[in-house]
DNA sequence: TATGAATGAGAGTTCATTCAT
DNA sequence: AATGAATGAACTCTCATTCAT
């Protein structure tokens, strides 16, 4: 059992330093050797546990998914009413513009599976389960399939992250021009529409 | 004179060749030789004729640009009334996510900037210049600055280009969920706001 | 303890090869990949022992340094008084032309550091070290610093050097005319002047 | 005839940059491309004047030696006596450790002629032509062949380039150990004995 | 004779990955 | 499970030289 307990702590070692050197550096020029010495281990180690980049990316992934998810389980905990509910759901996942680095690694995620078709499939369904659990009964119900809605997820789950990449990009290219002055103008309408109201408004 | 053609004919195969590698195999894994062979030419003469990746990527980009503008003002020649032109430049503009291998590799410029910051603001500067020529005059109205609508240029441009690389990369990364019949039922509400009326509308 | 062992190994076959690579092909022609096929390694194990050619000659240089000394040290073992120990000094010191290829490339390295302003520095210094070790004790009595003699350590060593690599050559540029013959009646008479009579002679 | 003018002016700018790009970067290292820009030329005029880079040198070395005899002739040409005659001339030479850059070219030509043993026959009877050109009458006495001088040339001429190639490049290379003064002080004494008296005192 | 675009062989260097220990 | 030395494929960039004009 030890070397169980062993094992857990260099794969956890490893992840957590995997997401700092994968934000500092981007998927693609992150070194194995860089993730590997930053958790006090060896490349060997990191060999051991994961079979190479993207399956320790996609392990630091559904990490970060069910980080989030609690997260908003916790803030949600005591609101009552679907509209706050909503608001403030869908205020947690803009402050994760604050946080480009993670999103711009999403993205790099994704184009890397873009570019490897033969694995996109997997690895894109591995993120959409990440997004949508079969344990979908405990998520909280923003997240929920809701016909009404104007987009059900995943879909509405992809499209923020659309969103919100897409504007952190901007942001980090052109912060003369893309200021976060204009990235809080922008985009509370934009989400707005996808979380219901303009477009059901607009159908209409 | 014939040299000036010759070294003509070579920018231009050589800029045909970038476009389609770096369409095909992406910015940061496109490989110099690659686009020199396609284009019949040799390294040697990549290197006579640009400083590097970056510089033919500009170049590129250039060329790019000066192809929408063309269009679009072949497009607005014979329509009247503002609000009709407008609706056909954002039609035309959306219409580039069927091109998303173009809208993807813009995007991994961008990140590729991001990732080398000693160079990211000259290359943002490119792209800024690229996208708002001096000469104003040769923009279509509706690309031309205004101080009356919600988001002046080059805003808008960087808004909208943030917008269809985020969603670009959901459909290549997630056709199954984002399919085109989706992009189309998303993407019109959320541009209509940053050419103007939503925005305008949710500010008063 | 066998991964320390494979290490020297490696190490040592590796600057083997390098004295043999560099002889034949010179400092600046020696191609890394030579180095290591010679020593049948490949080039990803000399960068993980070297940091570059630079780095693998001054750690040459200093091997050949330590064989120097104690080829002097085995000579001097039995022979007494002062004079004749110096005298025999000199003379192994003088058979160092038979061996015009290393004195050779011991010149270009020196040209080497001359041309790479940023290096020289920090390569003089490693090359007066080897010459010139911190264990003083170790060098036999006729290297060590001496206040009465004409030149003392570490110009004498340089001086020496100068005069032998810039015979050296002469000899190799000029066989027909600087022979065996010829340098034997000249270096010796030159060679006693560093040693010290001459010197002191021409100043009285 | 105009075509000879502008092929000689030609040849004589490129012989001039030449000289100038070889001291500032080393034989190796000068790139052609400089040597025809700095001459106001392209590389095309270069090769249409030599064959290479090789040649280039030795029409440059061929007009050096010119230059150094007409200097020693004027220089000779109102003394009188053979002892002050060959004092003048001695000194001229070892005024060349001033010109280190220049001997160590000089030296990097030797080099290149060892490490090309197809070309270093004929490099160094070019070298030596230059030395003691037919025209032997016309050289100041003291670089007439000399049955009772101790060196007669054109061996002297080799190894005073000997001895003052190997002190340059000590100089350059360890400037904080081989000063001005102790060359001033090292080299008088050596080059003393290939000048005559030491040697054949040291005979006697 | 001169131009300068193009060639193409190569060099140095990096790193994901393997494998003997 | 972990080590870390070694592999080897790739990639960018340089430059002497050629050659059509």
């Amino acid at each position: 059992m030890r070397q169980t307990e062993r094992t857990q702590a260099t794969r956890a070692a490893l992840i957590a330093s995997a997401e700092k050197i994968f934000a500092r550096d981007g998927f693609e020029a992150a070194r194995i050797e860089d993730i590997a010495m930053d958790a006090g281990r060896t490349r060997g180690a990191f060999y051991a546990n994961f079979e190479g980049k993207a399956e320790i990316f996609i392990a630091l992934k559904r990490i970060t998914f069910q980080r989030l998810r609690s997260e908003v389980s916790a803030l949600l905990a005591n609101v009552e009413g679907k509209e706050a509910r909503e608001r403030l759901a869908a205020l947690h996942l803009l402050e994760q513009l604050q946080d480009s680095k993670s999103l711009l690694l999403q993205l790099e995620f994704k184009l890397f599976a873009i570019r490897h078709p033969e694995m996109r499939a997997e690895l894109a369904k591995g993120h959409l389960d990440a997004m949508m659990p079969d344990e979908m009964e405990e998520l909280p119900e923003e997240f929920r399939f809701d016909e009404s809605a104007p987009l059900e997820q995943p879909r509405r789950g992809l499209a923020i992250e659309a969103l919100l990449e897409g504007f952190a990009v901007a942001a980090l290219f052109s912060p003369e021009v893309m200021d976060r002055g204009v990235l809080a103008q922008i985009i509370p309408p934009l989400a707005s529409i996808l979380f219901g109201d303009r477009l059901r408004a607009s159908r209409s």
